[in-house]
DNA sequence: TACAGTCGATTGTTGAACAAGCAGCGTTGA
DNA sequence: TCAACGCTGCTTGTTCAACAATCGACTGTA
């Protein structure tokens, strides 16, 4: 498992904000308030996610609620409410009396989507290269990603190497220190795995970013953040070349006439 | 109405997509697919965003889901399924157990609205300005919202004068060709508006931008695109410190302590 | 005054029920 | 033969009533 929470929910934390008051019980005050219970429907879109990014649900695939009701063990309602939660996601297509399902990427979520990433990823980069106080990376965050990465890869699990590899992005993009920015990339990044299933082969489409992210990591640590920002772009265009084409090169899963 | 679909709902439409098969039933090729009705859910978002925009539910209000569901006259589980989207839109919180209220805007909370903002909106005029085909800004669009934001304003109708001048900005952001970008800063004016119901008097609000809007258009209009990045910046720069006041002097409705 | 126990109100979740819409299928009629 | 029509079954949209879990305020006690 990579994400150490478990819970794979993507609930924003906006505002801290810990409470500090002047309680009389003192030395109590590391303790870290105990986050409350995921609900059911919480953890029912949990598992969907879950089951998309393993590629079990795949784009295309219907999920009626009767089905999820009773493989998941809850009621249909609360079905209904894990469908609302990933339809804001961008992971579901809904359509009102024809149900849910898993979401294509078109062409134009690709090009979307990389413009997006560009956006973000190519500006923190920038951010971080300019020195702005409060916008530093962290190089050994990172680096332990892409070291995972590369046990990964070595290992053949190339699932967990997609994982790191977005994860190691959403490091990158942490650096505006922006939650919102955070929770719109993180967003971008799940519909990125939507891509990633237009691959048979996972290790082919991995592979070569290993390294890659390796040597990017390099170029942060030196501090030639120029040449980091230049290998960043490339890469981003390379990546969406590949997905790009991946996608068009399986017509024959093309979307239904409703495509919305 | 300034909304001409009346439906407030956010929807977003990724992937047009017309159906265009060769039918041999054809001159009925122009006919727009009309839209699905929109479900009791939607709705009921629709109304309980509406009433927040309107400061009928100032921030901080409960929402019992019993009396949502008795004024709307809808189910509890239509009102949660709203409750869902909603959330997802950041305009309600949700604590377990102890329902949903209509968020605060946090101090923290405008600075990351606004660097947001900022990002999108100097990049569209920066895009336009470099003369970027297919990244034209719709002039007319935004000069006609311009005009009516003035005759709103003569008016004395300051709520209307608030939402023309969300979507003056939403135009320019459309000049990024972006439905994801065009979708998060949706979203981001509607958090705006959380920010608005700070202010007590909203003519002192909004009476500055309505001329400022007029002066930025006409700097866009001459293809000063330098002077109207610039203008754009100092303008974001007020903005936020207006609103950032106006939260920060009202502390006598701090949010609670859960403030997640 | 501090604490623990109690209780009412609200939320979380269920299951069953029914209306409404969609999709597939056979029938009809040229 | 084939397109248009109408029927039918299945799924979704929504409601309702019920109950468990949780919260927060109230209470009485030491």
């Amino acid at each position: 498992m990579v994400n150490p929470s478990g819970h794979t929910g993507s609930a924003p934390s906006y505002g801290s904000g810990r409470h500090e008051g002047a309680d009389p019980h003192d030395g109590l005050a590391g303790l870290p308030a105990l986050e409350p219970l995921p609900t059911a429907a919480e953890r029912a879109a949990d598992v969907i996610r879950e089951n998309i990014f393993e590629g079990r649900f795949a784009p295309g695939t219907a999920l009626p609620e009767a089905a999820l009701s009773k493989a998941l063990q809850v009621s249909r309602n609360t079905v209904r409410e894990a469908f609302r939660t990933l339809t804001g996601e961008h992971l579901l297509a809904y359509e009102a009396h024809r149900g849910v399902t898993v979401r294509w990427l078109t062409a134009d979520d690709v090009t979307d989507i990389y413009r997006l990433r560009r956006m973000f990823e190519l500006t923190a980069v920038e951010l971080t290269a300019a020195g702005r106080p409060g916008h530093e990376l962290d190089v050994d965050a990172i680096g332990g990603l892409v070291t995972a990465a590369e046990r990964a890869a070595t290992a053949g699990r190339w699932k967990e190497v997609g994982t790191l590899n977005l994860r190691f992005h959403e490091r990158i993009v942490g650096a505006l220190r922006s939650p919102r920015i955070d929770e719109v990339f993180r967003r971008l990044m799940t519909e990125v795995r939507l891509g990633f299933l237009a691959f048979p082969d996972p290790a082919e489409l991995h592979a070569p970013y290993v390294s890659r992210n390796r040597s990017l990591h390099a170029l942060i640590v030196d501090g030639r953040s120029e040449d980091a920002r230049a290998e960043l772009a490339t890469y981003l265009d390379d990546a969406e070349r590949l997905i790009l084409a991946a996608i068009q090169g399986r017509p024959d899963q093309e979307p239904k006439e409703h495509d919305r």
